[in-house]
DNA sequence: TCGTTATAGTTACATATGAAACCATTTGCA
DNA sequence: TGCAAATGGTTTCATATGTAACTATAACGA
């Protein structure tokens, strides 16, 4: 019998995890708090939801998109693009026709109401962009972009 | 394959966001894409939820808060830890306690089931932290730490 | 010491969200 | 052709989450 050792792993010293510096952690508080202040800018304002307003914003730089398209550019599953897309439509704040040729599309773009939010919100939204910036100094400004195109995943680029 | 679409809108007259580059949208895409990860790797093998595991991993590194003082850790509010805290209790993976000469504040603790899951998932958290930094080198990933430190509102550090 | 105010925590309600089932249409191909 | 599989989109249902109201206890001040 080979040489007995003994029970060497002293039960995993429990070692913690340091929340506050758990870099998954930091990057949830960081980004919630972020649109969570630009989405109270908003929300009640135009009583718009932030994934009616993600749907907008990308409605504002592509005509005719379908709903699928859309939720490929917000990274929203399509049921919420649906729901987003059903409140936008009732609000008369985004135009829904049907594709010729395929009848299972939607064809979408903004109304005049819709351009006439858009056209308000998007001011307010790179402004609090700009607060954000205005917390780093130049450099860390170019590498957080640098870093943070690395780090989303490729299909929301 | 079908074209790709370009931007159609002349900036000049609507100025559309470029959600691919708007910071907070950006931040967003990371920080959820990486809490699914991680949570996908406990949520159904221990049926445990993302507050709740953030809740276990607080009582991990200090003994005997209160609840105001997990959800100040947390940056949950104290409904969320209310609810968190009741199914963790409910499971045995935490001890609750009444303060003596405070009757309104609880005190707990993690029991011995509570260790045992947090032994388990704890190592699985680092282990995709380590996955996402190796998207990085060496120096962003220093840039990166010193960036989300000044991001990070005061209150949750 | 009493009454007001503040604090810890829970409950209720309304809304948001995700997964899966579903309907209509289109596509692929035997 | 005709029919199974795929696709676009909506609906359903079960949970999750946030806000406000509520209960119990403690702290404060006249």
């Amino acid at each position: 019998m080979p040489a007995k050792r003994q029970p060497v792993r002293p039960p995993a010293e429990h070692a913690p995890l340091e929340l506050e510096r758990f870099l998954p952690y930091q990057l949830s508080i960081v980004s919630n708090t972020v649109s969570q202040a630009i989405a109270d800018d908003y929300q009640r304002r135009f009583d718009l939801g932030v994934t009616e307003w993600r749907v907008m914003a990308v409605l504002a730089r592509f005509d005719g998109l379908s709903a699928r398209e859309v939720a490929e550019r917000t990274a929203m599953d399509k049921v919420a693009v649906s729901r987003a897309l059903a409140r936008l439509v009732e609000a008369g704040r985004v135009d829904r026709a049907t594709h010729d040729g395929d009848k299972r599309r939607s064809v979408l773009n903004l109304s005049e109401a819709g351009w006439a939010i858009h056209d308000q919100v998007a001011p307010m939204a790179r402004a609090r962009e700009r607060e954000l910036l205005e917390k780093l100094d130049a450099e860390e400004q170019s590498w957080l972009e640098r870093i943070l195109d690395k780090l989303m995943p490729p299909e929301s680029r």
